[in-house]
DNA sequence: AGCTCTATGTATAAATA
DNA sequence: TTATTTATACATAGAGC
């Protein structure tokens, strides 16, 4: 895409790996969102980068995981802080 | 896209809604995969049709849900029959 | 119902600032 | 670096089988 093929493997350039990784998964993201919209489904995206950290998407927004993940790092946490997205 | 702008509502013809549920589908889970694949991440999408219908790409493949799906339906079923795509 | 085709819109890699 | 631009590749809506 955009300036040339892309090979499908791993990105070894750190940089352009995580420069790749964060307009890829925000285009994921929209593209859930189209689906779930357009064809009236229930869709649930879940992503952890290489480092660990975990990204989400959900419709509708139950938040299973968001709360669980949540819990695990400050248990006190009010809900109303949850949001996603 | 395609011949005309997609207007981002749900589809009200359901023949339309289907046809477009299994291409953009199919494309987020190539998408899915790219992004697994190119940036070392690992990513779970669970989608349900309207009609209820489960779908799903992970990487790696827990299949988690799927041998959870199957379980509710064929208590009796192989695992080797679980791999989805 | 499922396929192919293709015009057109969208996503994004690389360049640039 | 991080943000913006833009050329190019990709996804897909609608048409026709």
């Amino acid at each position: 895409m955009g300036r040339g093929k892309v090979e499908l493997k791993k990105i070894e350039n750190p940089t352009n790996r995580q420069v790749t990784f964060s307009k890829r998964r925000m285009g994921l993201f929209k593209k859930s969102n189209e689906l779930a919209i357009l064809c009236d489904a229930q869709i649930r995206v879940i992503i952890f980068s290489g480092s660990g950290r975990m990204y989400e998407y959900s419709n509708p927004p139950w938040r299973i995981a968001s709360v669980f993940d949540r819990y695990l790092k400050a248990p006190s946490t009010h809900f109303e802080e949850m949001d996603i997205q």
